[in-house]
DNA sequence: CTGTGTGAAGGCTTTCACAGCC
DNA sequence: GGCTGTGAAAGCCTTCACACAG
């Protein structure tokens, strides 16, 4: 299984795919099409078929994919994903936000720390999660596990070494290029 | 200005560039290059001035930008996307935590309703924002101007016609993304 | 000689077209 | 006949190499 060649965005789909299946499996449906799995997905059905060979072949020619066979092949390349400590960079009003949106335990991360330049008491407030200084990241990070998923809402570009995975989550711009594409 | 043939990808970074030059014009810097400022906004500096050209000219050849007049310019390209009222959909704790998020006032955008299959009361709660069943959606639109931004909290794929523009936003897919790539 | 502007090359991702299996 | 699996083609975006201006 060539790990390297495997386009992200693939496996961001992946998820997505997921996600669809877990609601068909609650429905009690037993196979679904590429067709209508796309759909669902907002994606063509060629591009999910092409995704899943990356990662091997799950269904049957002629009738489709068995949903909780899919499911599961699908959960053991995700599972291996899950249950990673994470830290958050920026307890900003977004970032403590989400410090109390209970989705992200669900799907099985846990934010372990919360860093920001100026990490006053009030920003911890209700939460158990310790508020630390940017600069403990470097010594936390090893310190505590976490292998290096890093959410950052601050408005800083974060330089790290090359296995460092860094997510930029700003919504003010997603939004304003959003709207650069209006009319 | 050729607009159908600019990469969106430069467009988003466009906005990043815009961000980076607010704070060099704080700082009393007057000039930039494109090496400093692609640095400081984690691009290579040949894509920086690639994205650029999409838009015209704006350097002095061994010189580099001067941080007003890019700032300018640049605003003039993004400033029509600013100031669009903007809906959300899926009022969960993490729509409803954006609803008291700040930043989006800050940067022109002003949330005019949130829409959810489910909208009880409780939700709305603190906020002056309506919240509304997800099937007035169609009616609300037109009737309010807006222009059809549209960000999507909620686990559902929303089918909407070619010229409306839907920015997904699923934070725990995105984490679960990022820590497929750890290791 | 420094640093921008840009056609051309390269790389990555999506889409096509159709072979292969149920 | 229906639907998956997949090499090949197309499309999109990034990077390179260097011309050109100050």
């Amino acid at each position: 299984m060539a790990k390297f060649v495997i386009p992200r965005k693939a496996v961001y789909r992946l998820s997505l795919y997921y996600r669809v299946l877990e609601r068909l499996q609650q429905n009690s449906i037993e196979t679904v099409s590429s067709d209508a799995l796309a759909r669902a997905t907002g994606v063509k059905p060629t591009q999910l078929r092409k995704d899943l060979t990356y990662f091997g072949q799950f269904g049957t020619r002629g009738l489709g994919y068995k949903v909780e066979s899919l499911l599961s092949q699908l959960g053991s390349v995700l599972r291996t994903t899950r249950f990673q400590p994470v830290i958050l960079v920026g307890a900003g009003n977004l970032g403590s936000a989400l410090l109390r949106y209970d989705g992200f335990a669900k799907e099985g991360f846990e934010i372990v720390a919360v860093f920001d330049i100026r990490p006053d008491a009030s920003k911890a407030g209700r939460t158990k999660v310790p508020v630390l200084p940017t600069n403990a990241i470097k010594r936390f990070v090893p310190e505590n596990g976490v292998k290096l998923a890093i959410l950052n809402f601050s408005p800083l570009i974060l330089h790290v070494p090359d296995h460092v995975v860094v997510n930029n989550v700003n919504l003010a711009i997603e939004l304003e290029n959003l709207s650069y594409f209006i009319a």
